[in-house]
DNA sequence: GCCTTAAAGCTAATGCCATTAGCCAAGCGG
DNA sequence: CCGCTTGGCTAATGGCATTAGCTTTAAGGC
């Protein structure tokens, strides 16, 4: 019997596929492991039990999450950047639920902060420059752009939008509100151009 | 042997205690079942499973945060009332993580919906009632608001703010940028007292 | 005060999953 | 061609949810 030629990356992915298509409550081992059509036990031989195998989707959902929105990013700046920004954030979230569910619990699985080769706290932080915020200002407005983000995401992911009302609407306007909370953070140098004029 | 009186109130109630003491994730019906002096099938006598089980301890989540945040708006109006209701709604998170948790996923457990004694979402609308907005923007608005409220609480949960500075301070600027928003929201009647002045 | 009876709580049994131990063979390096 | 590393396997254990079916409690009618 030929062997089936796992790696660890291999079997991160398909956790990973799988993860988006039948949702983040639905990976175990056992599913990985039928999906590759080889044993549950073998997979121990590549990743760290399911605890890994979620830490390896996390992973893989914070560096893919972090590469869409930097490009999405790129070439722009203030307003335009966070526009930009933000509508990639979200349909990374709707393209890849799996993964961006586990990149949630990614912070609390403590040990050596692993390799991301692009981390989306640090996109949206240099979104976050053209907005001419003060230097003691900038976590704080991270951490509620993230909040922001997230929870429209994570709402949406669970149903919590019920009524009619158009949901991408809602987002287009919460993205506005931020920029207008943005150009007028406390101690912020001023207006900036709202990115809609010349 | 004399009887252990269950009801299904009582068991709701100490599954909701364990999820918050132990985490959402350690709520099971072998913990409640032990928790209870009771074999686990008995359970089943007086809830509907693991998922009946989930779904009770996320009604107490609903109307509890429902009750609290309710109390703190009593008696204020505008901004004053959204960062009393902020406030309050940080601290139900806090204080019971477990209910938090199971209340998120409330909204995909289709079927009749509950006796939601006090809806949180039908508070933050009143709440949102001083900021003067257009009729057609308070769904979006309280989209946004609810966004951003859980979106903080959740990524504070997770452990997803590691950095040093202090977390209250920027929950408190993120309710101001919420303020600023609201007052300068698309179609707005203009600006409100922002709370700050007499 | 008995006796019927609905229902509370139990034990036994099944099945799924994670995890560990230990076996076996594939396939590479010499 | 040979040996050794190591990928993949089977077997076994233990936790959990769930169902079936039994026993006995204790409430209410008589």
């Amino acid at each position: 019997m030929p062997r089936a030629g796992l790696t660890p990356t291999l079997v991160a992915e398909e956790a990973a596929r799988l993860s988006d298509e039948e949702g983040f409550h639905s990976l175990s081992l056992a599913a990985v492991a039928k999906r590759l059509k080889v044993a549950t036990p073998s997979l121990y031989k590549h990743v760290d039990g399911l605890a890994g195998l979620r830490r390896e989707v996390a992973l893989l959902g914070a560096n893919g999450l972090g590469e869409r929105i930097q490009r999405a990013a790129v070439g722009r700046s203030g307003p335009d950047a966070l526009r930009s920004t933000a509508e990639a954030y979200r349909r990374y979230a709707h393209e890849h639920p799996g993964r961006y569910t586990a990149l949630q619990r990614l912070p609390l699985l403590a040990g050596a902060e692993p390799v991301l080769t692009a981390d989306p706290v640090r996109v949206l932080a240099e979104v976050l420059r053209g907005f001419g915020l003060p230097e003691d200002q900038l976590v704080h407005a991270i951490r509620a752009l993230r909040s922001a983000l997230h929870g429209f995401v994570d709402v949406e992911a669970h149903g919590g939008f019920g009524l009619p009302e158009d949901v991408d609407e809602t987002y287009a306007l919460l993205v506005e509100g931020l920029v207008r909370a943005l150009r007028q953070w406390p101690g912020s140098a001023g207006r900036t151009n709202d990115g809609t004029e010349p």
